[in-house]
DNA sequence: GCCGTTTTCGGCCCGACTGTTTTCAGTCG
């Protein structure tokens, strides 16, 4: 078993003690437990193993040890499987409604025997639940409802679909006289690929007129929630959107704490533990004594030391962390020992490969790409349509490849453009891993991405194999979207990510970070590690019409996420760099 | 179940809101 596939393991089993009514503590060690495994590497894992050394790793102790061992060795737990037998699975999913968690689920099953959705939803509309001790009308309704639109309600939303929704409203929040400050926090403003729910907090003094407007805002579809400091609502959409209002004096706690995740969270509030300090959303105030954080914040006044997101880690002995970076996954040490990368920027990249034209499915001729990109001042624009294989894309064969490769060559000795233009290929890798253009047609171009459009369902080893080998040709620039997966609607073939990376690094071949929103492909998760070891990015917008060469931009916040700076992606470098680069990789 | 310059027991991050209660448990983030 992979370390992927033990997290999972441990995160279920932290689910189903919460069924049981487990110990709380005992459920977050092994959702910890989960996470700190994510955190090892595979080889760091099985090497832990092996020299019994595993129980080193803070977070795993003698029983976590011993239960991924032996997951790790026979690909099996007793244990789990027990615990699995032992609770009917509809309750796992009962707990996915809103408003019902384990405690209730609980009672659900104990007292009434519902194990199950529909059962759930029969026992609403009978009325037998709002009788419950504990349960009331209002629940019971709340739960119907969540039945009804637990689709909907569920859903996450691609990050950049939750920005366009949550962009207006907070534009809107800024424009309010009583606020101050207005910002978008959560996932959304850590840039991750996807987003569950919007979460706005401002700073006012006067917070009534500031929910009015919130709650009146024309997408509203309902209000479910409304307190003094937190208002909740649904938009027409089906997202969810939270709007928190704290004092000024307390806006750059609270941003941080919104700000998440939940994992950099918790560590933060520990380290400031350990300096005698109690961490929340309304301050860092001392540990000791009686009373809550919010109460000493406020007997305290107004903290007017700490304005800035950086002062709040520097008070803890910490550089400033670039929300990207907050996903605790090792960016608090980093801090600490003052080697955080200095993250790339949006205005470092100076050109972008991978897009198409009307040639193949791109809804541009060759011309109006060029004047968009140079529009957005790139030095350089690479071409790379699809190759004959893609017909569905209305791949080129030979003869129109040429053809093209003709008129970007007249194009640039025209000097109608600022912007040169490199030209390539999105070439096919058939399913036996061979391109589908021969070596000499290839030698024409300046480069060549290499992309999988077909035969998704091969084998893990069969797909990896197909990749390496494509990899391993001379004429291949850079590998497009690793996975092939759409975020949200399918899942990407099976491959073997680090022996990939491995191979690319070993055949100096670039991997893509896709920036088409539905892909963001490879995964940020695997960036930082990658480029550690030596892999090159390109940074690559798949645009099919001129206002997609923009997604260069959300390809930047996720190579921040991934720990990326300019010197790991090689389309930060200077046209003539980027010529002799090409040149020497393909001489 | 994990952890320890509070170290082998007794803690474990913290607060808001709702609904059902009448002082609080459950859920959520």
């Amino acid at each position: 078993m992979t370390k992927t596939d033990i997290a999972a393991v441990l995160t279920d089993i932290g689910v189903l003690l919460e069924l049981k009514g487990e110990n709380p503590f005992k459920i977050r060690a092994y959702q910890s437990g989960a996470r700190v495994l994510e955190s090892l590497a595979e080889e760091e894992l099985a090497q832990r193993i092996a020299a019994k050394t595993l129980g080193e790793v803070k977070g795993l102790g003698e029983a976590l040890v011993q239960k991924i061992t032996e997951l790790q060795q026979t690909g099996k737990l007793e244990f789990y499987e027990k615990l699995k037998a032992s609770i009917p699975p509809g309750l796992v999913e009962m707990m996915s409604i809103p408003g019902v968690g384990p405690k209730k689920v609980k009672a659900l099953h104990d007292q009434l025997g519902i194990d199950s959705i529909p059962a759930l939803q029969q026992a609403c509309l009978e009325g037998k639940v709002a009788a419950l001790a504990g349960f009331g009308e209002k629940t019971q309704d709340k739960i119907l409802d969540g039945i009804r639109n637990r689709e909907a309600y569920g859903k996450r939303h691609l990050w950049a679909e939750a920005w366009e929704a949550a962009e207006p409203i907070l534009a809107g929040l800024r424009k309010l006289p009583e606020v101050q400050q207005a910002e978008a926090c959560g996932s959304l403003r850590r840039k991750m690929e996807t987003v569950g729910d919007l979460d706005f907090l401002v700073a006012t003094n006067t917070p009534a007129p500031v929910v009015e407007w919130f709650i009146s805002h024309s997408n509203v579809k309902e209000v479910t929630a409304q307190g003094e400091t937190k208002v909740s609502i649904r938009t027409e959409s089906g997202i969810q959107a939270d709007l928190r209002l704290v004092p000024p004096e307390q806006f750059v706690f609270a941003l941080h704490h919104f700000t998440g995740s939940k994992d950099h969270n918790v560590q933060m509030r520990h380290r400031a533990l350990q300096r005698g300090l109690s961490m929340s959303e309304w301050g860092l105030v001392p540990a000791e004594g009686e009373g809550t954080a919010k109460e000493k914040a406020a007997l305290r006044g107004p903290q007017s030391d700490i304005t800035t997101e950086a002062q709040l880690f520097q008070h803890l002995g910490l550089a400033f962390v670039p929300p990207e970076l907050r996903e605790g996954l090792g960016e608090i040490e980093a801090s600490e020992s003052g080697t955080l990368p200095r993250l790339l920027e949006a205005s470092d990249i100076r050109g972008v490969f991978h897009n198409h034209t009307t040639e193949s499915d791109g809804h541009n001729t060759l011309n109006e790409m060029t004047a968009a990109a140079q529009a957005l001042g790139f030095d350089y624009l690479g071409i790379a349509d699809h190759s004959k294989s893609s017909v569905q894309a209305r791949g080129l064969d030979e003869k129109r490849l040429t053809a093209q490769v003709a008129a970007i060559r007249d194009l640039n000795a025209s000097g109608k453009f600022t912007t040169y233009v490199f030209s390539g290929t999105e070439c096919d890798i058939l399913p036996d891993g061979r391109l589908d253009f021969a070596d000499e047609m290839l030698a024409q171009l300046d480069y060549v991405v290499a992309s999988v459009h077909s035969s998704f369902k091969q084998s893990r080893e069969d797909m990896t194999q197909r990749i390496v080998r494509a990899i391993e040709n001379p004429c291949v620039t850079m590998l497009g979207h690793l996975t092939g997966r759409l975020l949200l609607e399918r899942e990407g073939y099976a491959v073997d990510t680090e022996k990939i990376i491995d191979a690319a690094i070993a055949n100096h071949v670039i991997i893509e970070l896709n920036a088409n929103p539905y892909r963001f492909d490879m995964d940020w998760r695997h960036w930082r590690k990658a480029a550690e070891k030596g892999l090159l990015c390109s940074i690559n917008p798949d645009a099919h019409r001129i206002g997609q060469l923009d997604y260069f931009q959300l390809g930047v916040g996720v190579a921040r996420k991934g720990w990326l700076t300019k010197e790991h992606v090689v389309n930060t470098r200077s046209l003539s760099e980027m010529k002799k680069y090409l040149a020497d990789k393909h001489r």
